[in-house]
DNA sequence: CGAGAGGTTGAATAAAGTCAACAAACGTGG
DNA sequence: CCACGTTTGTTGACTTTATTCAACCTCTCG
């Protein structure tokens, strides 16, 4: 049974937290609904928290939520009242402009922590939609920050988290800013790839979850231009394209395919001028 | 007499605070050193602080730093301790690639707050530079995150202030990924112009302070690209440009001014298909 | 006053977008 | 399970847009 956008943000009332207490297991079926353990979402967040006992014993437990294909998670003006940590399935995070046009902004997958663009509005700026069936965990912002006063590991873990995504939007910035077309697809392999082998997946092999014209709307592409790269690095033999499944032959290619269109000659020399005159 | 970004990090520590008692004044004096207590950091930050009380007893005051133009606040591999708020003076932040070649990610000005994109390293991952002369206050992470365990409403106001910084740099991906030239200058002249209102000076007229290179560089164009726009813009009576001044006459003109080079007709299609779908 | 950095403008080139046709995969219902 | 229509992906020809290279101008600051 999936739950509908409305319903998620409601249902974690429902339940009587009271007769769950946390024990080893990592996840408890209460009722037909998951429940996951603070000691569960620190893991996937990769939060080193080192005052686990204490910590621990806290009489807390976060809902899963499922979504199928589709559906979204929050939509733009909904009210903010949670952070959702992905646990399986892909998503996508978007904008519509004034008509219907979509931006992407992200494509979460497992261990992503997504709404945090909302903190700082009573309502959602922006949609999560899911790309495949998913599960989410839905965590109530206020709990979460409560939990941060108490305990100095976990505020500077919500720190952390905003902070790295922080850089990661300046990294898509720069990716947008400074390379051509070619640049951005290589980058975003690569970067699809470091993501699924952090996971403990396949860095080499795998499916692409989004269309050709999601993937040219996140890189700021045509989907045209997307197939065409993907095309043009399958002839060179970097990669090998079968619709979505991708398949890498050099990622050191790719990493280093990252040319840059401003002034390529112009600031060669300057630098060189710059290193005569240090010398 | 202005500190160099290394001596800047530890003169926070030489001073002794039992000296300095926070009173109403906004900034106090002290061996020829500025200070702000937590009262004056709230209010750049506007943090809609509650309890005004029982927090601004802190015994605490934050340092303020100068930088004359050219000097750096931080750079990339430096130590993280620091976050630093802006009070006057203009700058820039920066990442240089391989090449020497830069990629401008911010020009931050009073009431912005730098640095945070290093708090999930214990290393800063960008650099800020004084554009012009500039006076920041330097305001030591680790004491102000133990404020925001004691003061929830400041713990609040953190995460808000990141998470602001996460939507505006999406809002920076979505002038990259989906404006033209013109769009992305337009709606560039349309912050600034909203920053400079809301910081009380004039929206129409102003000083921009960086080259047109640097704000290429921010829009990911070439500088002859953002001269030949402003040059249009200025043909068309949109502003006036002369040198670096800007004055703005018709703002809405450049609100509206975005265009959206991928799919224009072929999503009004599908747009319209959809309405009559759904009707 | 002169050197140098920053800014503007023009002409040629390269890159990505647009439009269109086609092919392949998917999913739905008979 | 197959046939059908729909969606998604590929490729080509052409157009538009922005970059590149170069010349020239204009401020600023020793």
């Amino acid at each position: 049974m999936y739950l509908s956008q409305t319903s998620s943000t409601k249902r974690y009332n429902d339940a009587k937290l009271s007769l769950l207490k946390s024990g080893n297991s990592s996840v408890k079926l209460s009722r037909g609904k998951l429940w996951s353990t603070l000691h569960d979402v620190c893991e996937l967040l990769k939060i080193n928290v080192q005052s686990y006992s204490s910590i621990m014993n806290e009489d807390m437990l976060f809902q899963h939520v499922k979504f199928k294909s589709g559906q979204r998670v929050y939509t733009i003006g909904q009210p903010f009242e949670m952070v959702y940590l992905v646990t399986s399935g892909f998503l996508k995070t978007i904008i519509n402009d004034e008509l219907g046009n979509e931006q992407v902004f992200s494509f979460p997958m497992k261990s992503d922590l997504i709404g945090t663009d909302a903190i700082h509005m009573k309502h959602h700026v922006s949609e999560a939609v899911a790309l495949t069936d998913c599960e989410l965990i839905a965590i109530p912002f206020d709990k979460l920050t409560a939990l941060g006063r108490r305990h100095p590991n976990v505020d500077l873990a919500i720190y952390k988290i905003l902070s790295k995504e922080l850089t990661s939007k300046q990294q898509m910035i720069g990716t947008l800013g400074a390379l051509n077309s070619e640049g951005r697809v290589a980058r975003f392999l690569v970067s699809t790839s470091d993501k699924f082998a952090q996971l403990g997946y396949s860095a080499s092999t795998f499916n692409l979850r989004m269309s050709r014209q999601e993937i040219g709307s996140y890189l700021g592409l045509t989907l045209e231009t997307v197939s065409r790269t993907l095309s043009m690095m399958s002839q060179a033999g970097l990669i090998s394209v079968e619709q979505r499944t991708i398949q890498i032959h050099s990622i050191d290619a790719l990493r280093t395919m990252r040319r840059l269109p401003p002034n390529k000659t112009r600031n060669k020399a300057k630098a060189a001028e710059a290193a005569k005159a240090a010398a």
